[in-house]
DNA sequence: AGCACGCCGACT
DNA sequence: GTCGGCGTGCTC
């Protein structure tokens, strides 16, 4: 260590650089003065970077004669404030995820890149002389029309602008070059947010929302509620107490497409600005949205996984709906983490509360409210006082089924239709058969890829890789033997719709997967055509378990439990028990009774039987009990090291040698703080897309000997030799693993 | 990740 | 003779 020369007193950056390396780097001020959160531009190796400042140090480890200056300071102002900037550091070591990676991972694009803050100025719109005349005279048609319609009471915002009018730029393009309309800088951010008036509240709802207003500071509330019990009034009554305090909110939903009806819902009630964050905007969106957070301006902050990266220097509340979903945790690349947990950790620093919600929360929830430390609060009633919908168990053992339905099913589908009503069936398998099988010799069409059969997709006529995406056509006889035998085998949605359509010629069928809901609000648009209510069949996968209440649905039919039931996943019962639960809750929700059938050829499955009889809670018990048993998480600790190579050697060879590693950290530990290990394995899908896939697993009863093993194991797999064309990565709780 | 260095094979 | 394959090592 060198002595600081006297009147060189200013401290050493360690800089965070977007590299997938554990460590930040220390550079010499230069002539600057960064302050922690700022960007930098910093030689590095032969070429430069932008890095962020994450520590100013007083000395370094290596020689000062070695160190080099920082070449430019970007911000005046750190970019990330202390408590986003030590949340990232904590979640990279949490998640064992690379410094620079996390830190520029949760930057929008164009501030990665360096760019100046000016460039992403709010963008709005206003009419200009011209354009008021040619509003007044309406000779504009189309989306024209409606733009100079939108603008005609003043400067609108762009990100209004993208809610109001989807597609509104090309018009704006066209009205911008006639001169009638022009960009202009929005207004009127001081506005104070007005909230408009909300339905009354039931005395359970109420009771949640005073309670969690009631309390300072940072607690986690569990806010355990059952589908159609509005737990969703309960969050907007709470944001609106951080929006009258002049806080921020931040709204986390798990996927994409559900910030459409939650952004519909939040405006509806207050009249303030809500930047949306997501993987799918536009960089120039996204810078927007994350500096209006950064400025406080963002009231409200809503968004799927990532937007929980989003700074936030006014934050009141924070929303973490459907809490359950195993799409907060993020399941490639480098750095995996869990949102919601980020969330915690961010409401913790923040000294907000945090609400997670949700009708089937996750065990590893359950287990914080049985520890005390987190408040579970109850929602236990349907609004309106409806009850919950009676579960039907249908035995199909040594029945004829018809494209997979049972008789008992379709007459109770038949039955529904009849009265006028709509029915849905659910699925989780998309295509049009799982397998397709020669009758003669017994070949299947396999992914050449992975070791996987491959999916009929009939309406397309291709056999589709449902793992890595590889598509063939569909072969007339088989390849194997020339006969013309081949069989789909099993049911996915695409037959499941063909067979209901056979049965009833006139009655709409809809398809919800993944196929059929591509593009914008592909969904939406789809569930639309539901809206008036007529007759009509709802066939899909998963995608059915949330969304919108449909008034005429009533009568809801699962099939494919059994995958469920003897799935190899540890975590299978559990998503088996929240998906029978989350789909049977679309089931009657206006004023008609609902009801639910389980078509199973094990009735009398333990699970089934506590879930039918106990309800998610008793399930949920039960299956804790297990984990408990087995020492799984929550009960005990998991991290799974992945990787693949196109050639098992590389494969092996790393992951013997990372196994080495761990065993001789083990062996440093007292006896019962020692991990088990396991593996390495073949990953369950060994081949997938071309590559060879294998893991080691380590699992402790205890969360601190793994972090200390991880600690001192992380340093060792990065020195081992890196054979070319191999990925690895560490996941830390591992939410699935395969 | 990028980028250089470095050591062996088949090409104008 | 060189162009170029990818193994190895380093980046404050």
């Amino acid at each position: 260590m060198h002595e600081p020369v006297a009147g060189d007193m200013k401290p050493l950056v360690r800089v965070a650089l977007p590299v997938p390396l554990p460590q930040a780097f220390d550079y010499l001020p230069g002539g600057f003065d960064p302050a922690r959160g700022c960007r930098v531009r910093v030689p590095f190796g032969r070429s430069q970077r932008i890095g962020v400042v994450i520590e100013r140090v007083p000395g370094a480890e290596l020689p000062v004669e070695r160190l080099k200056p920082v070449l430019e300071l970007l911000d005046e102002q750190p970019l990330l404030d202390a408590e986003l900037l030590g949340n990232l550091r904590r979640a990279a070591d949490y998640w064992c995820g690379a410094i620079g990676e996390v830190i520029f991972g949760a930057l929008p694009r164009l501030l990665r890149e360096g760019k100046a803050l000016p460039a992403f100025e709010d963008e709005a719109w206003r009419l200009t002389e011209a354009g008021r005349g040619a509003h007044a005279a309406r000779n504009r048609r189309g989306k024209s029309a409606a733009l100079l319609e939108a603008l005609s009471d003043g400067a609108t915002r762009a990100e209004d602008l993208d809610a109001l009018l989807p597609g509104w730029r090309a018009a704006a393009r066209r009205l911008q070059s006639a001169k009638l309309i022009e960009r202009c800088r929005p207004g009127g951010d001081d506005a104070p947010v007005r909230i408009r008036p909300a339905p009354v509240l039931t005395g359970e709802q109420r009771s949640a929302v005073d309670t969690i207003a009631a309390s300072a500071g940072f607690h986690p509330w569990l806010l355990q509620g059952v589908t159609g019990s509005g737990k969703t009034e309960v969050y907007m009554a709470l944001a609106g107490h951080a929006l009258r305090a002049g806080r921020q909110v931040l709204w986390l939903v798990p996927e994409i497409g559900l910030v459409p009806q939650a952004l519909r819902r939040l405006r509806a009630r207050f009249d303030a600005r809500i930047a949306v964050l997501h993987s799918h905007l536009a960089e120039g969106e996204r810078a927007r949205a994350w500096l209006a957070a950064r400025r406080g301006e963002a009231a409200i902050v809503l968004g799927a996984r990532s937007a929980v990266f989003a700074p936030l220097p006014k934050a009141g509340l924070i929303v973490v709906d459907e809490e359950h979903d195993a799409s907060y945790k993020q399941q490639d690349g480098g750095f995996r983490y869990h949102a919601r947990d980020f969330a915690l950790m961010r409401a913790q620093t923040l000294d907000v509360p945090i609400v997670l919600g949700s009708a089937t929360p996750s065990l590893e929830t359950l287990a914080n409210v049985e520890a005390g430390r987190y408040t579970r609060l109850r929602l236990p009633r349907r609004i309106h006082e409806r009850p919950p919908s009676p579960v039907h168990v249908l035995d199909q053992r040594g029945l004829t089924l018809q494209h997979g339905l049972s008789p008992a099913l379709l007459d109770a589908l038949d039955a529904c239709i009849a009265r006028g009503e709509q029915a849905l069936v659910f699925r989780n398998r998309r295509g049009y058969a799982p397998v397709l099988l020669c009758h003669a010799c017994g070949w299947h069409a396999a992914c050449s890829r992975c070791d996987k059969p491959l999916t009929l997709h009939r309406g397309r006529a291709r056999l589709l890789c449902h793992h890595c995406g590889h598509s063939q056509p569909v072969p007339a006889t088989c390849p194997q033997c020339g006969a013309a035998a081949l069989t789909p085998q099993g049911h996915g949605t695409e037959r499941l719709e063909e067979a209901l359509r056979a049965r009833h010629p006139s009655v709409p069928v809809l398809r919800v997967d993944r196929e059929s809901t591509r593009g914008r609000d592909g969904f939406e648009r789809l569930l639309d055509k539901l809206a008036d209510g007529k007759p009509a069949f709802l066939v899909g996968t998963q995608m059915l378990a949330k969304g919108h209440d449909l008034p005429n649905l009533t009568t809801v039919a699962i099939t494919g439990v059994d995958e469920g039931l003897h799935s190899v996943d540890f975590r299978a019962g559990e998503r088996l028990a929240q998906l029978i639960v989350q789909v049977a809750g679309r089931a009657g929700r206006a004023d008609k009774p609902g009801e639910v059938w389980l078509q199973t050829h094990e009735p009398d499955h333990p699970l089934l039987k506590t879930l039918l009889t106990g309800g998610y809670e008793a399930a949920a018990a039960r299956l804790l009990e297990e984990r408990r048993a087995l020492g799984l998480p929550p009960c005990g600790h998991l991290a799974l090291l992945r990787a693949d190579a196109a050639h098992r050697g590389a494969l092996d060879g790393f992951l013997a040698a990372a196994r080495d590693a761990i065993v001789t950290i083990n062996a440093g530990l007292p006896t019962p703080q020692r991990l088990r290990l396991d593996g390495p394995l073949p990953a369950p899908m060994s081949l997938r897309a071309g590559r060879h896939r294998a893991q080691l697993l380590l699992e402790s009863s205890q969360r601190a000997p793994l972090r200390h093993a991880l600690v001192a194991w992380l340093p060792m797999l990065h020195a081992l030799p890196q054979p070319r064309g191999l990925r690895w990565s560490l996941d830390v709780d591992p939410v699935d693993l395969y």
